[in-house]
DNA sequence: GCTTAGTGTGTGAACGCTCCCAGAAAACCA
DNA sequence: TGGTTTTCTGGGAGCGTTCACACACTAAGC
C-alpha cells in the first residue's frame, strides 16, 4: 500500500465551500471560529468538510497570515550533550506541556554539525516558527547570533553571556553551588575540591563561581579541575587527578551527579569511604544521585519548570506582550541524602 | 530589544529581481540550483541578495511546491518514556545526522496527551513534513492509524503489530532475547525468571517470547512478572515478586538494563550476591549496564543506526522508490560482562 | 417610510514562491 | 547562408489560505 507517487488531489476551501453551497470566505470564517456566521452555514460546512475529508492546509495558511503556530525548541548536541544531560529530557517535556496548553506545536531541533546550524538558521527564518526556546547554548552560539539577527521571539534556558540582552529563565547556579558548598564545609571538611565542567556555557562558570564564594580564602586553585562535558567519565578522570595533587583531600563538588558518579566509583577503588574519608555532593539531583551508595546530596533544579517558563515567556513575547523581566531565576532545592 | 510588533518587510524573490535587473524566475532558478542560468546573471543576483538581506519564505515555497524537506520524528511519551528510555536519545541522533546529510530537517514532535495526538495529526496532515519516523509506537496507536489513513510516508523503529504493513526498521528483539537467556543457562542456571516490561509493545511481547523460546520445556510462567514501563523502579518491585515467589530463584533476565539495575539493588539488599549466587542479564547496553557492580552482561542495540536506518528509508519513500524490503532488522550483540 | 445599526455573505487581492511556456539570443552544423 | 539545436530569460498562472471591503438582508428607532 504505503503511498508512492500521485497522492489524490487534496480537499481545498474551495471543494468545501462548493459542497456547502456557501463562499469560502465563509468556510474560513467558521474555520478560525470567528463571528458572523450563520447556524444554518456552520451546519452545512460542518457536513462538507466530513464529505470531501477537508483539513487545512498549513502552509497556505502560514504564507497568508505570516504565522504558524509553531515554536522551535533548539537543542545543541556538543558531543551528545544531548544524551548525557539529565535535564534536557524534562525541559523538553515542560515546553512541550506548555505550549500544548496553549494549541502551539512543539518543533524541536537538533544541532548536530555546522550543517546543521546553517540549515536551522534557514528554517528559523523560513517563517515555519513564531519563536524558540533555546537550550544550553554556549557562548558564542553562531545560532543565538542568527536569532537576535533575524529578530525571532526567543527564550533561552540559562544565560549565556553572548546574549546577555536576551530574556531567558534559569536558576541561580552560583548561589546554589555556594549553598551546596557550603554544607560541604557543615560537616567539618577542611580540604574541599571541584570537578567542574563546561565552563563554556554559564552553568558551568557560574558553579564555579559558587564554589570559589563558599571557600572564601580557603579556596585553592590548585583543587579545582575541569572538562568540557558534565559525563561520568569526566567524574572519574578528575577524582583520578585531585587524588593525585592531594592524597588528604577529603570533600568533593562535582558540578553534576554523573561527575560525581564517577568520582565516587574512584574514591571506592582507592578504598577510601564515603561520607566517611571524603564527603561528595553532586548537581541536578539526576538519576545518578539515587544510584550512588550512599545516595548522592546534590542541588535539585526544576527542568520541567524551566521548560514550562520559558514557553510561557516566548509565548508572550509572540503575543506581543513585554515580560516583565529580562530573566526569571527559579528556586533551587537542596537535597541532602547520605554522601556528606 | 526583542522583537515587538511591526518587523520590516522581509526582503522577496521580487526585490532580488529588481535589484540584480533580472526577472524572479531567473532568481528563483539560481536560487534552487537549476541550470541555464549565465554567468553574469548568478553574479549579479548573489551580489543583489546580500544587499536586500534576502532569505528565501519556506511556507510560500512549501506551498507551491507540495513538500517541505523536513520529516517529523514522532515520539510517544507514555509516562515519561523519553525520560526513562535509553535508546530514544541515540535514535534521534542517528535520524538527525542521516537527514542533515540529504539536506532535510528533523522535526521532533512529542506526544503527551491526547490533546497532543490530535494536535499533530493536524500537523503531519498540514503539509509541514514530507514523512515520519515513529518510536515506541505502542499497539493501536492513534497517530499510528491517522498516518495510514493520511498516507504519509512513514517508517516505524520497531514493529507494532497495529501497523504490520508499515514499513520498518528493528532488531531482532525475539532472537536477542532467546541468545542472552542462553548465556545464562550455560552459565548452570536452574531457575530462571524474567522481569518483563511493556508488553503493549513490539519490544517487550517480543522479548518476553524469546525467553520463552530459550527455556522450552523449563519455562515457568510463575517466574515471570511484568510492568508497564521499563525503568528501574518495576525492576525493584519485579525483583521482589520473584523472591517471593520464588526464593531460590538463581537467574534473572531483565528485559532492560534499568530493569536489571533496580533487580540487583534488590538482590544486594537481601544479602544474594551477584553472579554467585543469582545470575542476571539485561537488554539494552545502556549507561545502566557500566554502573552496575558488577557490570551487566546485556544485549546491545545498535539504536543510533536504527534512527540512520529509519532516515534513510522514509527519504527513500519520499523520493518515491520502494524500498527492497518492508523491513530491516539490524544486527545486535551480547556484551558479556561480570552479572552472569 | 427612511435611516441606522447589526448580521451574514461573496469576492478580489494579497502572501512569496515554483512551474511552465514562449520566445530571444547564442552556438553549432551543413 | 539558413536552419537547427542549445542556452538563457521573462512573465503568466497557480499553490490554498486569509484579509479587507462591498454588499445584502433584517430589525429596530424615530
Amino acid at each position: 500500500m504505503a503511498t508512492s507517487g500521485a497522492r489524490p488531489r487534496r480537499a481545498t476551501i474551495f471543494d468545501v465551500a462548493a459542497e456547502a453551497n456557501v463562499s469560502r470566505g465563509t468556510v474560513s470564517r467558521m474555520l478560525n471560529g470567528e463571528p458572523y456566521v450563520s447556524d444554518s452555514a456552520r451546519e452545512a460546512i460542518e457536513k462538507a468538510i466530513a464529505k470531501v475529508g477537508y483539513v487545512r492546509n498549513m502552509a497556505a495558511r502560514n504564507l497568508a497570515t505570516q504565522r504558524s503556530k509553531a515554536i522551535a525548541l533548539i537543542v545543541h548536541e556538543p558531543h551528545s550533550v544531548f544524551l548525557e544531560d539529565p535535564n534536557i529530557g524534562a525541559i523538553l517535556l515542560g515546553t512541550n506541556e506548555r505550549l500544548s496548553e496553549a494549541d502551539y506545536q512543539l518543533v524541536c531541533l537538533i544541532i548536530g554539525s555546522d550543517r546543521d546550524s546553517a540549515r536551522i538558521a534557514d528554517y528559523l527564518r523560513g517563517g515555519f516558527v513564531d519563536g524558540a526556546v533555546i537550550v544550553s547554548a554556549r557562548e558564542h552560539d553562531p545560532i543565538a547570533d542568527a536569532i537576535t539577527h533575524i529578530g525571532l521571539p526567543a527564550v533561552f534556558v540559562g544565560h549565556p553571556m553572548s546574549a546577555p540582552d536576551m530574556p531567558y529563565v534559569g536558576i541561580d547556579n552560583r548561589g546554589a553551588a555556594r549553598d551546596i558548598t557550603r554544607e560541604l564545609l557543615a560537616t567539618g571538611r577542611k580540604k574541599i575540591g571541584m570537578i567542574a565542567a563546561a565552563l563554556d556555557r554559564d552553568s558551568g562558570s557560574e558553579r564555579l563561581a559558587g564554589f570559589r564564594d563558599a571557600l572564601g580564602d580557603q579556596f585553592d586553585e590548585n583543587l579545582v579541575v575541569d572538562f568540557p562535558l558534565y559525563s561520568r567519565d569526566s567524574g572519574v578522570q578528575g577524582m583520578k587527578a585531585l587524588l593525585e595533587r592531594a592524597g588528604d583531600i577529603d570533600g568533593v563538588f562535582a558540578a553534576s551527579d554523573a561527575l560525581a558518579a564517577g568520582a565516587m566509583d574512584v574514591l571506592r577503588e582507592h578504598g577510601r569511604s564515603v561520607p566517611g574519608d571524603v564527603g561528595i555532593v553532586g548537581f541536578d539531583d539526576s538519576d545518578w544521585a539515587l544510584r550512588c551508595q550512599p545516595q548522592l546530596s546534590t542541588v535539585r533544579q526544576p527542568a520541567d519548570l524551566l521548560g514550562r517558563e520559558a514557553a510561557s515567556m516566548v509565548l508572550e513575547l509572540v503575543n506581543g506582550v513585554t515580560p516583565e523581566t529580562r530573566g526569571r531565576l527559579l528556586p533551587t532545592e537542596i537535597k541532602l541524602r547520605g554522601s556528606a
